[in-house]
DNA sequence: GAAGATTGTTGTTGACGACAACAATTGTTG
DNA sequence: CAACAATTGTTGTCGTCAACAACAATCTTC
């Protein structure tokens, strides 16, 4: 009962055929993502799937995510973490687990993560001493300013993909789910 | 360099409240998503990425692709490499795998499976004999049929939470990526 | 025909979600 | 106030999935 999508920045370079209908040939892309060559394959099986498009959508956008922020090693789960942390300080871990959808157990390690990067601190509650009261670290703040600009950057991207007018309303349709 | 997003169909009923801002109540919701309760918890930190508000709609809709198919245990990326090969019978797996963005050594057991339950067969193409040309089965090809009907109704689902025009404007948004 | 590429396969690694169990701590109730 | 239930953070297990690497069998190419 789980399904995954993973995503990768690294580039693929593949070139083979179609065994059955043999004839094209064509170049290697980018992405993992079908390129021209492959479309004419059941061009239209999928199409009005929602679930499919959102999921090629977000394997490519992940992608990109992960690549502009490359150089500062974060991913798109730590950032919002650090992200709902940096606008909400002394939140519990409890609380920002289910603000993000994360299983608390799962957040335990990314804030490991993040805290051995001195980017996030935990400070025991002193009115409730079982949680954790979030913040970022004076490096954690200066960091996500950072990570702003990149993310800021990144959705550059994607409204270079999809159109800026389609990525605002892509927004909008979707704003229930934020 | 992996991002991960998992979906489950098992309904969360937790109710937790976060230490530092005592004083709300709320009733729990059915869902891994964050209910209004903590919706005022940065509420607009997270605005305006679109890779965020992606990954929550991608993690409803496969639940609900996952729970309205589950009767016939199919998930979506069974239901996609299904409907390819459906469309293109005979097909080898290095091509459905690049259509589908799948790694071959992913479709490897994805049709293990699918084989086993006698819904696709592993046919020795004659004109390359390394490769596996694909094709459903006489189960395979009715079961896909009710799968579809059963697709058709989830994507129902969709349209009532996103609405009817705002389905068909993303699937015309994300149709680069299908 | 030999060297290189492709296909399917197996196995490993890492990220992730779902669960279960646990200690410490709170809250709740008789 | 004292048992009991609930919550929080933690650890560990299981299953799914993407990315890789290596391999045998089989083309392809020179």
């Amino acid at each position: 009962m789980t399904e995954s999508i993973h995503v990768s920045n690294r580039a693929a370079k593949s070139r083979a055929e179609t065994p059955a209908p043999r004839g094209r040939k064509r170049a290697g892309n980018g992405g993992s993502r079908p390129d021209a060559g492959d479309l004419d394959i059941g061009l239209d099986a999928l199409a009005g799937h929602a679930g499919y498009a959102v999921r090629r959508f977000q394997i490519w956008i992940f992608q990109d995510f992960i690549r502009t922020l490359g150089a500062v090693d974060i991913r798109p789960t730590q950032y919002s973490v650090m992200t709902v942390i940096g606008a909400n300080p002394g939140l519990s871990q409890m609380a920002v687990a289910k603000r993000l959808g994360i299983e608390r157990a799962r957040l335990v390690h990314l804030l490991d993560s993040l805290e051995q990067r001195d980017l996030v601190s935990r400070v025991r509650s002193a009115t409730d001493r079982r949680s954790h009261a979030l913040h970022l670290t004076a490096r954690g703040r200066t960091a996500l300013a950072q990570f702003r600009r990149l993310a800021a950057e990144h959705e550059r991207h994607v409204a270079e993909k999809i159109g800026k007018e389609n990525r605002e309303k892509l927004l909008q349709i979707l704003s229930a789910f934020t």
